[in-house]
DNA sequence: TGTACATCAGTGAACGCGCGTTCACTGATGTAC
DNA sequence: TGTACATCAGTGAACGCGCGTTCACTGATGTAC
């Protein structure tokens, strides 16, 4: 049963949007092609009409998601504040592909690394603009500094099973970002 | 063909040692069960003779690579210069256990998340001793905060494709660490 | 505008491979005498 | 100390399942007239 050139197109995106969420809940190992067709409302066999392979999904699920990078609202602190939320650590499915997916994307297609690679960029760019600093080198190394702190307080966080070493990793480096930026650097 | 207790014993240490290191390299699932005997010069017959299963591999895997944590000599930054070098970077398989695999970690049995979980709490402790400031809370501040920045800076330089990236977000999260010990935080 | 046909997105069965796990067997080790 | 037997670590073939991928088919869409 053949479907219009608009259903094609939302299928399509209804695919990455399932396949975004569904990686970053249980990498890409633990999602079938299956898994994310049934999560998009279609059938298995349909899926090779718009991708590749399975790795190919992977590399555009990465460059959907990095694209939609939002912009950041407010200070370097006040983003560090909501990055290193227990809301978003509990949000494994909906939040940071950084920290969900960074360390497994480096054993994956070049195309999957890539698609992340850009997306950093580009985010650390926009961190850099919201980072305290007199000149933009400090700027710049806030941002990197603060931007590391988070992704591996997160994933720490979220590893950790003592809810209190968990909560304590994400308000201690909360703290940390917050002293440092307000210390003005070197 | 039945061999000596001795050898039954540094045949599991040799099957441990080949899937730490395996398991860094390509993760969980890029690994079979086969391959880490193989490594280990075995067949993969005799594996259920020492693990009750893949995951009882995976969570006693960490807690033998977690157990050889090694003290920290010198002081905090100088450990972040180590760990935040090139060659850490490019050494997944004999690299911290926690870059490598705490990401998936979190996505498994839960002995594999509480080895690495009390592997990370003796880390920090061993941390906070190193680590700068006038109090104790700042001292845990401050390695929790630098630690958090190691592992997150780590991941993604590795995850960088473009190699003047990945080598900037190691030497600025380096002299992020550097800088923020050196204003002796709030 | 209406009709006839070609196109092709999606369906669901099937294939083949890899991997975790099991098992009958082997032969060296450990032990009872 | 030496011998006979029981034990059991390791071997390699086999099993079964899940998953990525393929394919013949369906029927609605798009298009030529």
């Amino acid at each position: 049963m053949r479907v219009s050139r608009e259903q094609v197109a939302e299928n399509r995106r209804k695919i990455l949007d399932a396949a975004s969420r569904l990686f970053r809940e249980r990498g890409y190992g633990g999602v079938s092609v299956a898994d994310v067709m049934e999560a998009a409302g279609l059938t298995h066999g349909g899926f090779y009409g718009h991708f590749k392979s399975k790795d190919d999904l992977i590399a555009q699920t990465l460059a959907h998601t990095m694209a939609s990078g939002a912009a950041i609202e407010g200070d370097l602190a006040r983003y560090a504040a909501r990055y290193l939320s227990a809301s978003h650590r509990d949000d494994l499915g909906g939040g940071c592909p950084t920290a969900a997916l960074g360390a497994e994307t480096v054993r994956h297609a070049p195309e999957a690394r890539h698609a992340l690679t850009e997306g950093l960029r580009a985010h650390l760019a926009r961190l850099t603009d919201a980072a305290p600093g007199k000149t933009a080198a400090e700027k710049r190394r806030a941002a990197i500094g603060s931007w590391s702190a988070m992704v591996g307080a997160l994933i720490m966080a979220r590893l950790s099973d003592d809810p209190a070493l968990s909560d304590e990793l994400l308000a201690q480096t909360r703290a940390w970002i917050a002293a440092k930026d307000g210390s003005r650097g070197a």
